[in-house]
Parts: C-alpha cells; structure tokens; sequence
DNA sequence: TTTCGCTACGAAAACGTTTTCGTGTTAAAA
DNA sequence: TTTTAACACGAAAACGTTTTCGTAGCGAAA
C-alpha cells in the first residue's frame, strides 16, 4: 500500500529537490507553471499533508492549544471545553487537552508536558489541591517567562495574569434577591469549604443581599458540605433541626437535587413549603421534577472569551498587552422550584 | 527572566557538546561522573524539559493519541474520554481531542490533521453524517497504510478492524426481559431512525425478547424520532392514543426523561400505570422523580479497553495481530420507574 | 561581443533531539 | 619504548519542513 508521502520522496520521485516540492506546494512565483502543476497533482494524488512535527519545530509555532481542567465528566467543564473548542477551531487551532483530577503534582506534570514545544498556549483551570496548598510556582514560571496563558473560573491568586470568571459574588447575590422577592425569608446556604473561592464568593454575594434586605441567616442554615464526607447525610442535617428554612440556595447543581430529594422525602412540597435555588445550570436542573430554579454560569461563553483573549496574546507575541480579566455574568434562570 | 533553555544552550553554556549533554541526561556511561552530574544539575535548576516535537521528530514518536468524537458536552462520550484519558496517562500518552460534531467534513479535517505525525495512533466515534453518507475512504485510506486506529461505539460496517462496542441488541434484550418480568405487557418503543445502528441494534434485541415471550408489538407503539423536528411533539404522540402502552423502552435517556415528564403531566403514575427503562446510564436517570430504571453502558471501560488495543497496536507495530472486536456487555440498574 | 537581468531551480542552514561512529588522551600491558 | 585498550568526549547525520541565498541558463540590451 501507498505509505506516507513526505516533500522528500515527493522531490526523488519527480527528480527535484526538497526546496522546489515546497515551493511548488505554496503556489511560489518562483516556480514554474509546469513543474508547479506537476507537483502538486502529485502531492493531491498521494494526499500529501505536511507533518505537523516538523512545521512546529521548523516555525516554532504548533497551532495547538493545551487545556488542563480536573475533570471531563462534568456539565460545566465539558461545556467549557466545547467553547474553547468552537473558537479554536475556527481560527484552525487544535487541543491538547489534559486532566488535572485536581492534582498538584498531575497539573505540575502536565504544565511541563505542554509548554515545552507542544503549544502555543494554555488554558488553565487551577486544580483544587494547588489552591488548597496555594502552590503556584509551576504557573509563576511560565509568567515569567511570557509564555500565553489564561486562566479561568478557578484562578491563582494575587497574580497577574489574564483570567475569564464568573461573577460568583454576584450570581450569589441574584440567588438571594430572587428568594426574596417570591417572598421567601428564612433562607439557607449549601455552600463549600472555604479553599474553593467559588463556593465563598457565591456566599458572600448571597448574605450581601440578605443583609440589603435586613435579614441575617442562622449559623445552623449556614451548612458547609466536606466533599471528602458522604454529601447526603450532610444535608440531611439542614432537615433534622426544629426549624426548617423556607428557602434555600445550593452552590451547586449536585447539592440542590440532593436537598430537593431529601425535601420531598420528608414530605415538603417544593416550592410551597419550601424553595430551591442552584447554582450552574446543567442537565440535572431540568430534568428534576419539579425542575430547579438556577443560577446559570455560561461555560461555552467562558470557553470561547478565554480562548480569544489567549489567541490574542498568541498573535501579538512580545508586544507588553496589559493583563485582562472578564467576568462573565450570570443570570437566574426560573423554573418550577421557586 | 531566564528564557527556556534547550540542549544546546546548555551545552554552550557548559562548554560541551550536545551530544555530551544529551548523553550526561540519560545518565550515559560514557561520560564521566564529574561532567554528568554538573549537567543534570544545570538541567535541573533551570527546569530542562527535552522538547516534544523535536523528541517526536527524531523518534518517529509522539507519546500521543488522537481522539476523535462528535461532541464533548454528553454524558456517555466524556465518559469514554475519561475511560481513555485514564489508561493513556498511565502509559505516558497524552491526549489530542478534536470534535466532529457528527460532520463528515469535520471528521476528515481532524483525521488528516491527527495522521501527519501529531500522534501515534487514534481512536474514532464516527460521524453521524458519515454513517448516513457510508463514506469512509479516509478510514480506508489509514487502514491500508497500517495506521493504528480503534473505533469506539460507533463504527464503519465491513471493514477489517479493531472495535470496542456496546452490545446493544443484548441491552434492548435485556430492557424488555426486565419489564416483561415485572408484568408488563402492552410495551412500547421510542428509538432513533434508520441510520443510527445503536438504535437499530437495541430495537433488534428488544423485540427478539418480546417474540420469545409471545408478544408482539403494535406499529403505534414503535416510534423511531426525528432528531431534526422538536422532540417532545414526537413522543406525546404515542400518549395521545386511544390504548396506551404500559410499558416504554427509550433507546436513550433523553427520550426516557421526556417520556417521564409527558406521562406525569398527563396524570399516569409511573411506575404503577406505566413504567419506563431508558439506555445510557447518566446523570440524568439518577436525578429524575421517580428516578429511571435504566440499561447501562459503560462508557469508561469502554474507553480504557479500547486505549489497551490500541497501545498493544502501537507497541508491536509491524506484527499482524489479528484485527480485534470487544464486546462491552450492559446490565440493567434498576431504579424506581419500573 | 559583452553585460545585464530574468527565470527557475538547488544547496544549505535551522528548528531540538538522539545515536552512531570516530578520535584524542591516558594508563596499562608487552 | 611501543602497542593496546579503555575512557570521555565531539562530529555529523537524521527526523520533515521552510527560507535565504546562490547560480546556471538564456534572451535582450549595449
């Protein structure tokens, strides 16, 4: 069978050189019209396609992008990807894409596979461990070396570098006015540990609103879940006291049909007796029954801005663009569970 | 700052060789305790990483594996690449992932772009449009040239191949034992149109048990949807009958979540009036009220054991291993819409 | 006839590695 | 003292491109 083609076989075979097939293959004026057709013919004929390797190595340019998430199997991550994608594509880059599973030391490791030839850049979610640990060295290195990367939604601190967020607090905060405004009051949090700055900044939008509105939340309607503890049985704790809230806003899509489950079990009728309000608008929010009320952070959107701030720095190389950041909004979306 | 260093600014630098320095890191006998370990050591404090593309050039090479699926943002496929991501990563490989979005043109942009030395060997869910078109010269064209490819789920019928699949005509097998064992007996189908093999092969299955149990199915009750018109409208169709089914198979948990949704706002208690078994284990079937009993398939076996065909390919390139198909075997996780 | 200027092509270097082979130096053996 | 062998290193080619520069051949101008 017809092994790979390459400019070198092509060249022996017509009895040019190197120089001319490549010459001939960019439509060069310095060819002629005869040899030009002729090589061409042949490269279409054995679909010639130039190795990637050695046009990176030769240009010193990959049209490849990395992406380090900590996980694929995840609505909002693959829907980020996807967005990265799109834009990608579109300007003909391709994707190294690696997983981090919230590692330092995989994240580490795949920051040094990367960035030594691989790409032109990087797009960046930090790994939970890495911002529990606050070790960035591995990302202070690139910086300091120019190299293009934009972080997003779960950024290094106190760096500077260019970062696509959501606007968490804010997103909190439009959970919490939502609540009240159907008339809810005695409202609950579902939030995370402190190390993951999301969840906090969801929080502190949320109790920003309440306090807006003169109310305050018990610290027993303030539940803190461990991701390292079973999720339910945490929750649980929310339904097991004297008083029970009449709303309550989940950080995540998993806490809220968690609480939602749990809620119906013990015979509440949502949004009746009780409301529900997530947080990242996936899969699960509409297919719950009743559907939950969320608070959607547009991932695609995020995919596709980081990549274009990345892209830029790619293109304008060693020109001093100041460092950007966007926050991409969110925005409530009203389903049945409030 | 300090740019990247390569081997040859190290060996300038040292006042050796490249060849020396490049021997000294792979701990060479042939050079002296006292120039190797002065190597490494500069190596290592300025974070020496041997560049990919040149290492991919010169040991026709890559560490690399191309992945190619028709979209990121569904449950079973970032499921498969997780399964992937993970015995690659084991193995030192590492990922590019491109999407086709089940476009013909797409699929053969990304499988040129992949086979010119970017990776070592790919793995393919092919296409939609080019399973309707039944256009797989770009396969063929790799296949006759040796190259190391695996397809996944989806694959090009008559071809001499490797294949990992899901034996679906087992799990529409097994899906109607299920729900004959519960009693039910007016069953339903809602499946995908002719083209689509997945949903032609669990169809196959289904109505292979409902003949060995002596049942038969009505035509109405056979509904094969068109993913081009709106959904829903599709499937009400069958609850808009005089007799009803009392069972329903849905080729996937899409159509079983609607499926769901239709029959409770049409008043009928699942499972008690009718019950409801989807295929693809996901979020979505956990989530739902009452959840959904449902044939699994395991998307993450699925795309390690695929890797471990592939890697063996790759490993003992050049021996004529016999062309391989597994068989991924489903099981029912029953929940409580049955 | 000489000079000039095109045209059409080739040689060679470079991108960053690895590996084969060759060689200068030194110490041990003859 | 000469030969041999081990040691420690360097030169060069190769992987597949692109691009700069050089030049052979040729017709036209001087």
């Amino acid at each position: 069978m017809p092994k790979k083609v390459n400019i070198k076989t092509i060249a022996s075979e017509l009895g040019v050189s190197p120089s001319t097939v490549s010459k001939a293959l960019k439509d060069s004026h310095e060819i002629s019209e005869e040899t030009r057709s002729k090589i061409q013919a042949y490269a279409k004929f054995y679909h010639y396609k130039p190795n990637t390797l050695a046009l990176g190595l030769r240009n010193q340019k990959t049209m490849a992008l990395g992406v380090i998430v900590p996980e694929i199997v995840h609505h909002f991550f693959s829907r980020v990807i996807s967005g990265i994608e799109n834009t990608a594509s579109q300007n003909d880059y391709n994707l190294m894409i690696c997983l981090s599973k919230d590692q330092l030391s995989k994240e580490i490791q795949n920051i040094d596979m990367l960035t030594n030839g691989s790409v032109d850049g990087l797009l960046v979610t930090v790994a939970k461990e890495s911002l529990e640990k606050c070790n960035f060295e591995h990302f202070e290195r690139l910086i300091a070396q120019d190299f293009p990367i934009v972080f997003l939604d779960r950024v290094p601190p106190n760096l500077q570098i260019d970062k696509v967020i959501i606007d968490d607090s804010a997103g909190g905060y439009k959970a919490a006015k939502h609540l009240i405004e159907k008339g809810y009051r005695k409202l609950a949090i579902l939030t995370t540990p402190q190390h993951v700055t999301v969840g906090v900044d969801r929080e502190m939008g949320f109790l920003k609103a309440l306090k807006e509105s003169g109310l305050t939340i018990y610290p027993k309607f303030d539940i803190k879940v461990n991701e390292n503890e079973p999720i339910d049985s945490q929750i649980e704790k929310l339904f097991s006291q004297k008083e029970l809230p009449d709303g309550i806003f989940a950080v995540n899509e998993n806490y809220a049909s968690i609480a939602l489950k749990i809620a119906q079990k013990r015979g509440l009728k949502v949004p009746d007796d009780i409301a529900i309000i997530g947080f990242t608008d996936g899969l699960i929010s509409k297919t719950t029954n009743p559907t939950l009320t969320t608070v959607a952070q547009h991932g695609y959107t995020m995919g596709s801005q980081a990549t274009e701030i990345l892209l830029n720095r790619i293109y304008n190389k060693n020109e001093a663009i100041p460092n950007q950041t966007i926050v991409i909004s969110t925005n409530v979306v009203e389903r049945e569970s409030t």
